[in-house]
DNA sequence: AGAGCAAGTTACAAAAAGTAACCTTATTAA
DNA sequence: TTAATAAGGTTACTTTTTGTAACTTGCTCT
């Protein structure tokens, strides 16, 4: 997998964008106030992409469904991550109080356009994987 | 901030694109052999965002200017994070017997080509943050 | 009365991250 | 001739985060 050369041109760009949305970059400085980070650490973990991904693929998910799906998630974390989702904006959480109890879970306009977003870079990921593993082959090997 | 809805035709070209990466999602198979939760962990979170952004904003860094910048890294992870991203291919470690002993890291084509992607996931970001904020007072308030 | 179900919670163990002191090799200053 | 300084880490130890598995709650069905 060729992997193409940045110019310098597009290479300025791109530390332009990082100036706009980290304005304060420089020497002197810190991003330790940037709320970008938390956003991005609290969103993109391992198990979020993972209901993020299920969620937009099965419209509306329960609970039990969810853990079962998300393979290898714990009922602790499964509701943690859930909460934290919900609490941001980017899935809906709906109680019945049928019995038993039934709680569905979907995403939120907002968690649908995150979720776009977050597929660009899974593709860009997913076409680019083997990339890795070779990469990482050849460091082991060195 | 008005978020635009998703239509169900976009709705359904997100699952294909979903379907095509994550070819075996279903509700019987899990994604647990994927290795694209495995490079996403790797390669978004917290520490390593902001090398890939030091990095696409100065061109060189040596080991002790990253850690300046990277405010509040211990020599230990980012020692770790160098090396996972090195290892990976993302960036370059070049040594210089000099002494004191000189090291440099750039981002390499492939981690130019990361970067690249990763900042349109934190432009997404960096445009909601505030909506993010909202939503957590208005979670906190309900 | 006992079993079962959905949707969690809780107490505890394991793993990951953070902290601070230390190491190496060579150079210069006292 | 010790002693301090420098870069780029490593190591031992502490704290925080994750993961595991058992338990809870409220109601129904047998």
């Amino acid at each position: 997998m060729e992997i193409e050369t940045t110019t310098d041109y597009q290479k300025v760009k791109v530390a332009n964008k990082i100036k706009k949305m980290f304005g304060h970059i420089n020497p002197r400085t810190s991003m330790e106030l940037c709320p970008i980070r938390d956003i991005m650490a609290l969103s993109s973990d391992k198990w979020s992409i993972l209901i993020f991904l299920y969620l937009g693929f099965f419209p509306v998910l329960r609970f039990n469904e969810l853990k079962k799906k998300v393979y290898g998630i714990s009922n602790k974390v499964l509701s943690e991550r859930l909460k934290t989702l919900d609490r941001d904006g980017y899935i809906s959480r709906k109680m019945y109080s049928e019995v038993p109890i039934r709680v569905e879970y979907q995403l939120t306009d907002f968690g649908h356009s995150y979720l776009k977003k977050l597929l660009e870079l899974t593709e860009w990921v997913d076409t680019y994987k083997e990339t890795i593993q070779e990469n990482r082959l050849k460091y082991k090997a060195s």
